[in-house]
DNA sequence: CTATGGCACGGATT
DNA sequence: AATCCGTGCCATAG
């Protein structure tokens, strides 16, 4: 039904079939973990490394604007930034300073951005505005912030452990919140609302109150005690019901936090995690009707090849070093293939799941259609395992910044999950469980009741006769 | 008596 | 083959 011609690389050996699969099953971070590892112990494989521009990481070809992110890329931006020996030691394990795009002798792969950890995203962002003084001090701020993205240090122990004024620290932090994802760094997850509320008012309308909401009550709003709010604010509950719901779709208080959160059993059961994404989904120029773009993230940064050395010596390598060597280029060979083929493989799926799903990346949860993970091998023609490979552990940061687990394109339960949800926020008075069960069915869900139930405390929402009811009446 | 939540079973999915 | 998920039945709470 939808034109793929990437089918070309077919595994030959099983050997190239058993680590296409393991690679398949990995994600982007714990790929750049494996590649580093052999590149460090397979003389037989070597890195290429390419200049990136800071701010969205693309390979740099020359001076002048980024073709990409459309800043001013010169050479003495390009410069290697220097971290205190703690600083350098984490960035550098984490492939801050090195990160390599992989791609092979016959396969251009330039439009791959590699894959980043928050502190170093921050980074890229932020480096052209970054004075060259101030990098140690955001390298500090970045490496103190917690899993949730907030900076629970305080201020005055950055600028006396640098010698400089809390101002300029100030100064760094500022820039530092202002990126994406905006309000990292923020103190707690009051300010980082408070932030993220800012940006947005400069761009859309938000209702008069959220400010001062979040401002004077914001452990009402987290308890979601609306109506005790309403009285502190001075306005009826439904109105503070709207608030709420503008924020919770439109703010994250943990800015580094992974939104797709945790729906365990009405409450948050288990820890957030927070994930770098192995693909990116955009759109183009903002336009809704533009095309998706995909981004398959890349593991490394620079490509990978067969050291040409190693090559020439292997021709005639001495007889007791020769086997070794073989293998080792085997080996090499092997691994850029297969990466390869992982690449190809997502490409194609991210093809089709972007095509089938455009309406649920655009616009949420309620469109999400049904899709297995074996009707799309069939179109893909491969083994299903290999779509569950490729599909396990995997996140994808959709256009609106949200973090989702690949696996939610999957979830049959979703769109109705949301449906419950719309359905008790417009309710007069609570809904029994039955009763939000015929309405799905009028909209043409075959659900039984016992499984709205389910959803519904999924969902967090409260049984019919514990919710308060919110009509005046 | 009604609405819910627990447990467990069977079919689908991975 | 293992796991997940929807569903039915039943006990219990209101």
């Amino acid at each position: 039904m939808y034109p793929i011609h990437l089918q070309q690389l077919r595994p030959q050996t099983t050997a190239h079939l058993a680590q296409t699969m393991t690679l398949l099953g990995m994600t982007t971070a714990e790929l750049r973990q494996n590649i580093e590892a052999e590149l460090a112990n397979n003389p037989a494989l070597e890195l290429q490394e390419v200049k990136r521009c800071h701010s969205c990481g693309r390979s740099l070809v020359e001076s002048g604007l980024c073709p990409v992110c459309s800043r001013p890329h010169n050479p003495d931006q390009i410069e290697p930034i220097v971290f205190t020996s703690a600083q350098q030691d984490y960035f550098s394990s984490i492939g801050g300073g090195a990160q390599h795009n992989i791609h092979t002798d016959d396969l251009p792969d330039d439009n791959i951005a590699p894959a980043l950890d928050l502190p170093t995203y921050v980074l890229q962002q932020i480096a052209p505005e970054l004075a060259v003084e101030d990098r140690s001090i955001a390298a500090h701020i970045l490496t103190s912030l917690d899993d949730d993205g907030l900076l629970r240090i305080q201020l005055f122990e950055i600028s006396r452990y640098h010698h400089v004024s809390i101002e300029r620290v100030i100064q760094v932090l500022d820039l530092i919140q202002h990126s994406e994802p905006i309000g990292v760094g923020a103190a707690s997850p009051q300010e980082a609302l408070l932030i993220q509320l800012d940006i947005l008012a400069k761009i859309q309308d938000i209702p008069p109150l959220a400010k001062r909401a979040i401002e004077t009550g914001m452990d009402l709003l987290s308890r979601r005690h609306y109506s005790k709010l309403g009285e502190l604010l001075g306005i009826p509950p439904q109105d503070v019901e709207e608030i709420a719901h503008f924020i919770s779709t439109n703010l994250n208080p943990y800015p580094g936090r992974a939104h797709w959160g945790s729906i365990r059993q009405g409450v948050e059961a288990n820890p957030p995690t927070y994930h770098n994404p192995d693909i990116l989904i955009g759109t183009l120029n903002q336009q809704p009707d533009s095309p998706l773009v995909v981004e398959i993230l890349s593991p490394i940064y620079g490509s990978l090849q067969i050291n040409a050395l190693f090559r020439k010596a292997l021709k005639n390598a001495p007889e007791e070093k020769s086997e070794k060597w073989q293998q080792d280029f085997e080996k090499a060979n092997l691994l850029i293939k297969c990466l390869r083929q992982r690449g190809n493989t997502m490409r194609q799926m991210m093809t089709i799941l972007t095509q089938v799903q455009r309406n649920f990346i655009l616009r949420g949860d309620k469109f999400l259609h049904p899709l297995t993970r074996a009707s799309l091998a069939l179109q893909l023609d491969v083994h299903e395992s290999t779509v569950s490979r490729a599909v396990s552990g995997k996140t994808a940061r959709l256009p609106n910044g949200r973090m989702i687990p690949l696996s939610k394109f999957f979830d049959r339960s979703l769109p109705i999950r949301a449906l419950i949800r719309e359905i008790v926020k417009d309710e007069d008075n609570p809904l029994t469980d039955s009763q939000i069960t015929r309405i799905l069915h009028q909209e043409g869900h075959k659900v039984a009741r016992r499984t709205v139930a389910k959803y519904r405390s999924m969902e967090g929402i409260l049984a019919a006769p514990t919710r308060q009811k919110v009509a005046s009446t």
